[in-house]
DNA sequence: TTGGTTATATTTGTACTACATTAGTACTTA
DNA sequence: TAAGTACTAATGTAGTACAAATATAACCAA
């Protein structure tokens, strides 16, 4: 997606990136946590000591400290210093993942990304379901059949896919979906500037419900692509 | 996986997290970007009218933006000032993606996120196969016959499954695999400890291969569910 | 001794100043 | 016109100072 200048085979004259103290700071840490073995709870040298120790000032030492804080890598409690902690993996992307800064490539690529996962978690959902789940999928789908505005129809859309999510019990694999939504909405809107409607495939969601309920994972996974298809096709 | 704290129905007594200046300037930083509709290469103000216009110091503002520097949300040029970049949305995940730092939760979460993808792969696999992709694997599946110790199996059975990202043709996942191998890798080893000796599923590469030349999206994936269920078993 | 209070020291958080470095801009000069 | 020069505006780095929080030590009283 991006990172086209480091592209293995790359001649053309990029301007020479010039890292920044901050930049070597951090990733000199990075290596440091590494080596060191560090785990969740481990406390790491004072800001004073590895200013001193890198020879830089405690100015750019905490500037690299900071991302790392952003990340959720390390903690600071005063007077005490800093110890590791256990990132929040999702949480860094929340912040990244921007429709309006993503390029209309790296959208296509996270849309298909959906229809990897969605594919993908026939298994999950088959291995996981219970009945208050199917009531909930039931609820959205009448309420879809009933829908009057396009508006009404889209959260309706929104709904059942996230409710499969929640049903395969993952919660890093609902966090991500709900990361990658307004994309996929930004995505979507696109789609109805272009052809005035959103796509239907020839696999509704009672088509996908009813498969839920009676039918096999292999089943399930086919209907999704079917489902889904119409999107794929628009953006490829 | 973290974030417990922030639970709903959560009522016991955290810590009131005190929010630091360079925390509230980030967010508050986020927002405007947002707010103003900011796209890549569209200038943002100076540090120093940042730093007048929220009441803190310079010292602070950098901080922040600092932390947006790490993301490639934006880029500073000496005299101009600081512009909005696309993000690369996978270069802060790899920081963040050490198994030491995870706890066995979000590990196993990780995993069976890499379960439901190369499931869901089948259909983009059967889409973009080509001859020297086949060629390919084959090469591996070989080498993987004729392999004398575990490490290198192991090394084949990594190789098989990053061809097939590959082939899968999409760049963000494919970066993605690769930044989850180490915890993947960590699993493995750890299942090696347990049991002696890797699992090995009903179905093997050599078989998946097969489907992939002469069988049908579907099959593939009910293939590569057998192929997977022995690590899918150990980790749930 | 026990319990509680106070003092002290350490470490992070914020602010401010100063200067280096880079790179546009405008002006000068041949 | 073209090259060079001085100027200027912005980020990058260093250093100092002090505020705020809190673990630890010292102290005092029952």
């Amino acid at each position: 997606m991006i990172d086209k200048k480091n592209e293995p085979g790359d001649t053309s004259l990029q301007p020479l990136e010039k890292i920044s103290m901050t930049d070597r700071v951090e990733s000199r840490l990075g290596e440091y946590f590494k080596s060191q073995g560090l785990v969740p709870g481990d406390p790491i040298p004072k800001e004073l000591e590895i200013a001193e120790a890198l020879g830089v000032s405690r100015n750019v030492v905490r500037e690299a400290l900071s991302r790392f804080k952003m990340l959720g890598m390390i903690e600071t409690k005063k007077r005490r210093g800093m110890v590791m902690t256990q990132p929040d993996i999702l949480n860094s992307l929340e912040r990244v993942l921007d429709p309006y800064l993503l390029d209309s490539h790296a959208r296509k690529e996270i849309f298909e990304l959906r229809l990897v996962l969605e594919m993908g978690l026939s298994h999950l959902l088959f291995a996981r379901i219970r009945k208050e789940h199917i009531a909930e999928l039931e609820e959205i789908v009448q309420r879809e059949l009933n829908a009057k505005s396009v508006k009404e129809r889209v959260q309706c859309d929104i709904d059942f896919h996230a409710t499969l999510y929640k049903i395969a019990g993952n919660d890093i694999l609902r966090r991500f979906q709900k990361l990658l939504l307004p994309v996929f909405d930004y995505e979507l809107s696109y789609e109805l500037k272009l052809k005035d409607k959103v796509s239907q495939g020839k696999v509704t969601h009672q088509g996908l419900l009813r498969i839920l309920q009676t039918g096999t994972p292999q089943e399930f996974e086919s209907a999704m692509y079917e489902h889904l298809k119409p999107h794929f096709d628009t953006i490829s």
